[in-house]
DNA sequence: GTAAACCTTTGGCCATAGTCAGGAGTCAAG
DNA sequence: CTTGACTCCTGACTATGGCCAAAGGTTTAC
C-alpha cells in the first residue's frame, strides 16, 4: 500500500499537520483512504494540490474561492475563461482594496501635514481632525472611506 | 440628572449601543456613572469621544491604536510629536500593505495575460502556475528551503 | 395599571485560518 | 516490554469588532 502519511504530506507541501485536517473539513482536499488503524494515507498528487492552496492563498484567494478553483479544475465542463475570469475579478477586487488604502493614507499624510509636531496635544490638528470630521469643518480633504474596507 | 442616555448617545454618535458597551469593556470610553437605577448616563462630550473613535477607525487605526491616542489625548505630557509619530507609524504601514497587494496584483495580472481565456481547463496557465509554484515568486524574499526535505 | 420602550447583565455567535492541548490508539526499534 | 514517534478525534483558543438573545428591572405614555 503505497501512499503518504499526513506528516510526511505535510513535510512536501510545507504546511502543518493540522492545517492538512483542517481543509479536509472545509472541502479543500478529499478525505483520504484509511489504513486498518485508521490512519490517513494520502495520494502522492495530493501534496501538488496542498502546494497550490498555499499559492493561492499567497496571491490573496480565500479558502472559499481556492475550493471553487479547484472544483473548476475538475470539472470537465468547467473552461480556461472560467478561471480567469475569477483570477480577473480577485484582481478587481485588489485594485479596489489598494485604492481604498491610498485614500485613507492621503488623508494620513494631509493630517500629518497639518502638524508641526512641537507643542501640547491639547492644540493637535491631527486629534482635532479626529474629533470633529462629521460635523465641523476639517482641516484636511474630506475623503473618507465607507464601509468594507478589510486591512488587517 | 443631566446626560444622555446610552441610546441617545448611540444615535448621536451613529454607533450601536452594544458598540458602546464593547466600548467601555475595551477602555476607550470611560465608565460612565449610573442612576439610581443603574442606567449609564454619559457626558455629552463622549459623542465626540465616539466620533473620534469612528473617524479614526476608518483611517485604518485598530481598537487598540486609538485607545493609545486616546490616551495621549489626556496625557499632559504628552505632546503633539507623539500623535504625529503614531499616525506617521500608521501611513508607514499602509503604505507597506500597498506595496504588498501591488506584487500580488502584478502577478496576477500576469496570470491573466497569460491566459487566452479558450480551451479547456486542463490547460490552463493558471492553473499550472499555481500548482507549480517555482515559476513566478512573489512577496517573500526570504526564500524558504524547497529542495532540502531535511529528512532523510 | 398596563404595555411599550428602554435599560441591565451574561453569555453565545459571525467570519477567517488555523494552532494547541489532551487522551487514547498504533507502529517501529531496541 | 518499553519507549518514542506517529496518528486519531474533539474541543478549546487565538485575534478583530462587534451582533444578538435571553431574562429580568425601569421608565414613560396612554
Amino acid at each position: 500500500m503505497t501512499g503518504l502519511t499526513i506528516s510526511r504530506l505535510a513535510r512536501m507541501a510545507e504546511v502543518s499537520i493540522d492545517t492538512i485536517r483542517f481543509y479536509e473539513g472545509r472541502g479543500l482536499i478529499a478525505p483520504p483512504p484509511r489504513t486498518d488503524s485508521n490512519y490517513r494515507m494520502y495520494p502522492e498528487g495530493d501534496a501538488a494540490r496542498l502546494r497550490f492552496i498555499k499559492r493561492a492563498k499567497e496571491l490573496g484567494f480565500s479558502l472559499c474561492e481556492i475550493k471553487d478553483l479547484l472544483a473548476l479544475q475538475h470539472d470537465s465542463r468547467a473552461s480556461k475563461s472560467d478561471v480567469k475570469l475569477r483570477t480577473e475579478e480577485k484582481a478587481r477586487s485588489i485594485r479596489q482594496k489598494i485604492r481604498d488604502l491610498t485614500q485613507i493614507l492621503e488623508t494620513l499624510e494631509h493630517l500629518v501635514a497639518a502638524c508641526d509636531g512641537h507643542g501640547p496635544v491639547s492644540e493637535c490638528p491631527i486629534i482635532e481632525a479626529l474629533s470633529f470630521s462629521d460635523e465641523t469643518e476639517p482641516l484636511h480633504h474630506h475623503n473618507h472611506v465607507k464601509g468594507g474596507t478589510n486591512h488587517g
